[in-house]
DNA sequence: TTACTAACCTATTCAACGT
DNA sequence: ACGTTGAATAGGTTAGTAA
């Protein structure tokens, strides 16, 4: 399975691997897999970007049939037309209202507003709602991948089903929020290997203002992701502080065809029928290691009372010393019975019927490394 | 290191359309 | 007229890339 992980990330074939692939320092591994999270996103040549602006100066507004148009005419997406026209109107507005500013404190007037052209409006038939619908349940927040998917399958454009996923979250909070309890969680800049999934979004107006964070390993329809609890250190949490599930919780989108879990998981909770409880003796020895106190202010106890939560990751090994390093040789067996434990219930699993790899890495300040991996099947 | 940029998010508002 | 809902906008974050 590791070979399988590598060979995912490398893209590349064992074969062609170099000596030094297979021993990469584990933050280099986290961070090939955040990256790979992230590689979807294009850059424009200058070509792409000529035109582009060239049809802003012509056009800020195009309508759906145009950025169609461009879209076919650059070979990028709808959708990526439409952000980068968003992005460009924002640009110009922004430097509109300064130049407004100081004419308007010279002159004391407003510029009246632009008139925007007619919308068109999209009408989806009753199947192409029922299979969005359908997604929509089985995850709220759909990667690029997913949204092409269904675009395929509904014959809606990707950028509108993406604007279907906003509206629906917006107008059809998640139910199982409400009753979410909050964790504060700590600075932990000491650790910033570790990664812990520490959020779902605000995602409603019922919500808004609302500074829950949310611990890891969301259910279904948020697959956890890259975990950081490095993110302890938020600043007050305003709605658009909150972690962005797509990039917090699921990197960014789908990613490949194998769900690529990463996380620094700490074997120090389990799910239990009064909530979370803690799972001796190695947190103990961990936390009596902990002489920091930074480390260990708040460091996020799992909220009780909700046994449906997965357990927030809140530990990492940093302070593991040699001795510490016998679980280690066992560590697959370990983990597979830890994550059946966090984890009992089958909707957690985001897909039904392919294997979802679980790499676990950790790193110590020894150069003692160990990457397990582990194949579940659902 | 920093600035820029693409992609993403929520919240809010506008507007088309069916009732 | 009103409710529903697709579309757009505003304002934010994150992380990759180029300077």
């Amino acid at each position: 399975m590791v070979d399988c992980a590598l060979e995912l990330l490398l893209g590349r074939s064992p074969a062609s691997w170099d000596p030094g692939d297979r021993s990469m320092d584990l933050s280099c591994t986290l961070g090939l897999l955040e990256k790979e999270a992230r590689r979807r996103r294009i850059i424009l040549d200058q070509n792409q970007k000529n035109t582009l602006r060239a049809w802003f100066e012509k056009n800020p507004n195009p309508d759906l049939a145009t950025r169609g148009h461009l879209a076919k005419e650059l070979g990028i997406s709808e959708s990526q037309i439409m952000t980068w026209f968003q992005k460009h109107r924002k640009i110009r507005k922004q430097a509109e209202f300064e130049c407004c500013l100081e004419e308007s404190q010279t002159q004391g007037q407003d510029k009246p507003r632009v008139k925007e052209a007619g919308r068109s409006r999209t009408h989806f038939t009753k199947s192409q709602i029922d299979i969005l619908i359908e997604a929509f349940e089985k995850n709220r927040f759909p990667g690029i991948a997913t949204r092409e998917k269904l675009s395929q399958q509904t014959g809606i454009p990707e950028s509108r089903i993406h604007i279907w996923f906003q509206n629906r979250r917006a107008r059809h909070p998640d139910p199982k929020q409400g009753t979410q309890t909050t964790a504060q969680l700590p600075q932990n800049s000491q650790c910033p290997a570790l990664k812990a999934t520490i959020g779902r979004p605000a995602p409603s107006k019922t919500l808004t203002g609302s500074l829950s964070v949310t611990p890891a390993l969301s259910p279904p329809h948020t697959s956890p992701g890259p975990l950081d609890l490095s993110i302890g250190h938020q600043k007050q949490l305003s709605r658009t502080t909150a972690p962005q599930p797509s990039q917090v919780v699921q990197g960014r989108g789908d990613g490949p065809n194998l769900s690529v879990y990463t996380g620094h998981l700490s074997p120090v909770i389990t799910p239990g029928e009064e909530g979370f409880r803690t799972r001796a003796p190695l947190r103990t020895r961990i936390q009596e290691r902990r002489q920091d106190p930074r480390e260990n202010s708040g460091l996020a106890e799992p909220p009780l009372g909700d046994s449906t939560q997965a357990p927030v990751v809140n530990h990492c090994f940093w302070d593991l010393d040699q001795r510490d390093l016998g679980f280690l040789q066992n560590w697959d067996e370990w983990f597979q019975s830890m994550l059946a434990e966090w984890i009992p219930a089958k909707e957690y699993w985001p897909g039904k019927s392919e294997p979802h790899l679980w790499q676990v890495q950790l790193q110590q300040p020894a150069g003692v490394s160990h990457v397990s991996d582990n194949t579940l099947q659902q």
